[in-house]
DNA sequence: TATATAGTTTGATGATGGTCAAACTATAAG
DNA sequence: CTTATAGTTTGACCATCATCAAACTATATA
């Protein structure tokens, strides 16, 4: 590890999640993800019915697994989503908590 | 001009504004264009009590000239605000229809 | 016209970012 | 134990970005 957690500024948290969602492969990746959960419920979502597998995003999106391991990476370090293994595979849900602050910084 | 205008898609449109946002001096810009037009209103703001003009900027985030007219200029493309000339100062204003597609998108 | 003010354009430079192929790890199933 | 599946890590490559200094444009004012 080559540097402690420094404390974010707030000002830098958002910027940094602005930054995740800048890319398109990965504002897609959250757009399924949040479809899924509005769908299904943001409440537990390891017991959701299948989909939101990294392998899903490979397909819909035609990117290597690299690629998407990263992206998914960037995400969750970003707040915005939340990542659970079950068995081989790993499924993503939405944070809320960071949708509402997302939300309000944008409300009129 | 070496290429026309081509329709963005509406993914890529949102990911432009989160790629505007990204940048940290962007995103305080944006912040305290944000603020002055919540305090002073969205509606016609050529007219509104100084502040929000590009020196503002400059002086607040110490930041130089060609770099705050670079992120200016990033920002109203992307959508985010718009530009107004009086004299020789130019004030910004943030663009309420894209206010509302950004707060929408994070609705839970 | 001359001078000051406010912002723009250009060009350069160092820093970040996106993607992939190859090699690797971990879990499951036979 | 062997094989298949699902994702990770590393390393590389090219593209994009943030910033600044220098030179420039446009507007206002004396």
């Amino acid at each position: 590890m080559a540097q402690k957690d420094i404390p974010e500024s707030s000002a830098d948290q958002l910027a940094a999640a602005f930054r995740a969602l800048s890319n398109p492969n990965r504002l897609r990746i959250y757009q399924v993800i949040l479809e899924h959960c509005r769908a299904h419920g943001h409440a537990d979502l390891a017991k959701v019915p299948a989909g939101c597998a990294f392998g899903d995003f490979m397909q819909r999106l035609n990117i290597g697994a690299p690629t998407v391991s990263h992206h998914v990476r960037e995400l969750a370090e970003a707040g915005l989503i939340r990542v659970e293994r079950e068995g081989r595979r790993r499924y993503c849900h939405a944070q809320p908590q960071m949708l509402a602050t997302l939300a309000h910084f944008f409300e009129l």
